[in-house]
DNA sequence: TAGATTGTTACCGT
DNA sequence: CACGGTAACAATCT
């Protein structure tokens, strides 16, 4: 479910609690736990902390607190859930419902109230300290200059495929597998592209694009929403110019795009 | 049913 | 050594 779009709304939940004070930790699922931290000292750094700030770097979520920072990482399926509201309300399956035995972890705060990790399929994380600085600019701000450098080639040659480049998070944090495609669509780039081959008047409208891309999505409601998300099928149509999809894995991912426009 | 999946990471080959 | 591609992870949905 989450990419950046996703893990704001959850931001967003968590600062409606901020100045809270944490209470006990119980950790249903171990494996929610980022190694080497366990329950115990989770639940000992935590509570009794007050929620100071909710902030959000790429797809990690932080959570700053009087002692040390939570990170939370969402995987594929996780959610928050703060006080009984889910971060999204819209899940990508249908069926899939928030379950009480999908909870992996859950803050209780002091008096009344929670924040619940629920994730069905585990690959969500808890962790202290996380290393931010692992984590390359911020997608929705992204400036030229910034783009420029994520999209370099660090050897001579600079093959990679730019739709790689933009999903690898040290280089830029944010972009998931559909609103990369999203992007790559509506700034007319092929994702097979080697990342060294923009040249700067791509780079320009590639990163104005990243930015306009996360304003309306976030106010559409995610990164499932976009313009060319639901052509992504067999027999899928390029909306702008009815030409079909192509498919392939460029990045590691699934990836479609428009042979017609995209170039 | 077989195949696919919005993310991250260990591992392997170049 | 650095980089890039791949498989694995886990559970569920189409």
């Amino acid at each position: 479910m989450p990419e950046m779009l996703e893990v704001e709304y959850y931001r967003q939940l968590a600062e409606t609690v901020i100045g809270r004070t944490f209470g006990q930790v119980d950790v249903l699922d171990a494996h929610c736990l980022a190694p080497p931290l366990t329950a115990d000292q989770l639940g000992a750094a935590v509570s009794g902390r007050r929620l100071r700030a909710a902030r959000r770097q790429g797809k990690l979520l932080l959570l700053d607190t009087s002692g040390p920072t939570v990170g939370l990482r969402f995987g594929m399926t996780g959610t928050l859930v703060v006080n009984g509201r889910p971060g999204v309300e819209r899940l990508q399956y249908s069926a899939l419902r928030l379950s009480e035995s999908h909870v992996r972890c859950r803050f209780h705060l002091s008096g009344r109230g929670e924040l619940v990790l629920v994730d069905p399929r585990r690959f969500g994380r808890v962790s202290l300290d996380p290393d931010v600085a692992a984590l390359g600019p911020d997608a929705a701000r992204i400036r030229l200059d910034e783009l420029r450098r994520a999209l370099a080639p660090v050897r001579a040659g600079g093959g990679t495929a730019v739709k790689a480049r933009l999903l690898d998070q040290s280089k830029l944090a944010g972009l998931g597998n559909l609103l990369v495609d999203e992007i790559l669509w509506q700034a007319g780039i092929d994702p097979r592209r080697p990342a060294g081959s923009l040249d700067d008047d791509d780079l320009r409208r590639l990163a104005k694009q990243i930015r306009a891309s996360i304003r309306i999505l976030l106010r559409r409601g995610g990164s499932h929403l976009g313009d060319v998300t639901s052509e992504r099928r067999p027999g899928g149509v390029c909306p702008r110019d009815g030409a079909f999809l192509t498919q392939a894995t460029v990045g590691g991912r699934t990836t479609w795009w428009c042979p017609a426009h995209q170039r």
